[in-house]
DNA sequence: GTTATCATAGATCTATAATATCTACGATCG
DNA sequence: CGATCGTAGATATTATAGATCTATGATAAC
């Protein structure tokens, strides 16, 4: 089990905008080339948190990627919800199966895992960012 | 990002391992069938619990697996780790940045999720079970 | 000692998801 | 109109999970 590179792209990305935070919308080739990625790969993503309402985007001459909404609200888990999906991490039985004990505690580690994530917004980071 | 299905079946049979709470070591067959699954694939995963020392195996006619350490020992954790490996969830640069704040923010809510599947022993199931 | 039972290790196969690229398309600005 | 830029879809490529089979070694019962 590991986190896909696509959300440590994600969240490069909206640290890199968040840090900006200009009016002017940030080209997929600039963002791209910060990660040493491809920005057709980079682009796949980036339509997700569109998607999601994090970022917004703008086509044509001078467009690409800008906040759609505060830093302050913006928080780990919401980028991670809209690159990885928002399933639980286990599955006992197919279903949900809510009466395996083993699957509520499952659940609630992830949750515990997930309220750190929320708690945390990308605004915390701002100032402090290094290896973006 | 998943747990494998090979992490719900190690869990199961150490759930089932600690109920039945025998000096008899248990088949891998019998295990298997209770979970449907195959018992060439079942007894990869045990392996593991083996080398791990959660379990211990004995050959040989009336052979299986049985229980090494003290339920109130064993931790989710533990088995989670035996099968999964003890890596990072989330890498950031390839190798271990400590200096990426990104990196430091998913280690410390990796961190609180495992802190939950250690507090949680096997025993604290044995009873409630169902879905086994 | 022989035989049946059972775990282990290794090779192998398939399926699925992650990773990545390319092309065609639509939108926007100058 | 024409250059720029995001979107969507198709496609290719790995990597990993999931699963099975065979050979081997260990053990207990007879």
């Amino acid at each position: 089990m590991k986190y896909s590179k696509a959300t440590n792209y994600a969240l490069h990305t909206m640290l890199y905008l968040c840090s900006v935070s200009s009016d002017k919308p940030v080209g997929v080739q600039q963002l791209a080339q910060k990660q040493g990625v491809s920005p057709s790969y980079l682009s796949k993503i980036l339509t997700k948190l569109v998607k999601a309402e994090l970022i917004e985007s703008s086509s044509g001459a001078n467009g690409g990627y800008r906040l759609k909404g505060r830093k302050e609200d913006i928080s780990f888990l919401d980028i991670i919800h809209a690159v990885e999906g928002s399933a639980s991490l286990f599955e006992c039985c197919g279903s949900e199966d809510s009466r395996c004990v083993i699957q509520q505690v499952m659940l609630a580690a992830e949750e515990a895992m997930e309220r750190h994530l929320e708690n945390t917004k990308m605004i915390e980071l701002v100032d402090t960012s290094s290896c973006d």
